[in-house]
DNA sequence: ATTATTAATCGTAATATTGCAATATAATAA
DNA sequence: TTATTATATTGCAATATTACGATTAATAAT
């Protein structure tokens, strides 16, 4: 066991979880953040400006990767990274959709 | 190792990426939308709904718990579970703040 | 009192994640 | 060619997560 067993939920709840689980580490958001912030690409100051080592953030770069939420262009020596706003929009709306679900109604007990 | 350097990262940054990381897991998601959807209280028909064993799915209650994204009120010999919106409500403006970043300017390289 | 019901906790196995040193790779610069 | 620079990959140690059987605790029903 440790590992999920995905194969019993919904394609929609995978997705939400997968999401999810790739925001769940602050370094990720911080990388996110910065990306957003400089509003162009990054050019290797990541290590730098997260303060981790260099495999680390390279470790952390490559799951933000896997999910297409940012992409890496090959720049001279470096990679230039940036958010993939098509691929961010989708996940506003999947987790949006998510977050407005509304029990303000509920009864609780 | 395994252990995340919450202390090189913001408090935000670490509130964002442990609400996340709740949400990262199905069961969890299959969880909260059940509540939802059935907008009242569960008395313990969850271990059905989602299928998992009654100890997982009572490890995944508690982690909701751990954040007060849901209360459980004794109800006889069950335990019946809501969402706490006001919880609710803080999470969905924290983490649409960071949704709402834009990058829509960004030059890509 | 005994038994059933419900949910939490304990213990444990399997796997995943985090982080980094060391190394590899790739592209330019000297 | 031989550095130099920037990033990726490998390997590993420490810790976390997922899942579940067994047990426990608390109340309800008989």
């Amino acid at each position: 066991m440790g590992v999920t067993k995905s194969e019993i939920f919904t394609s929609e709840q995978n997705t939400i979880a997968k999401v999810a689980k790739v925001l769940g580490h602050p370094a990720r958001i911080a990388i996110l953040q910065h990306l957003f912030k400089i509003n162009t690409c990054v050019c290797g100051d990541l290590v730098e400006v997260v303060g981790l080592a260099q495999p680390t953030i390279s470790q952390h770069l490559k799951e933000l990767k896997n999910l297409d939420i940012i992409q890496g262009n090959i720049e001279a020596t470096s990679v230039c990274y940036c958010i993939n706003q098509e691929k961010w929009s989708e996940i506003k709306i999947l987790l949006n959709n998510f977050l407005n679900l509304d029990g303000s109604s509920n009864n609780c007990c």
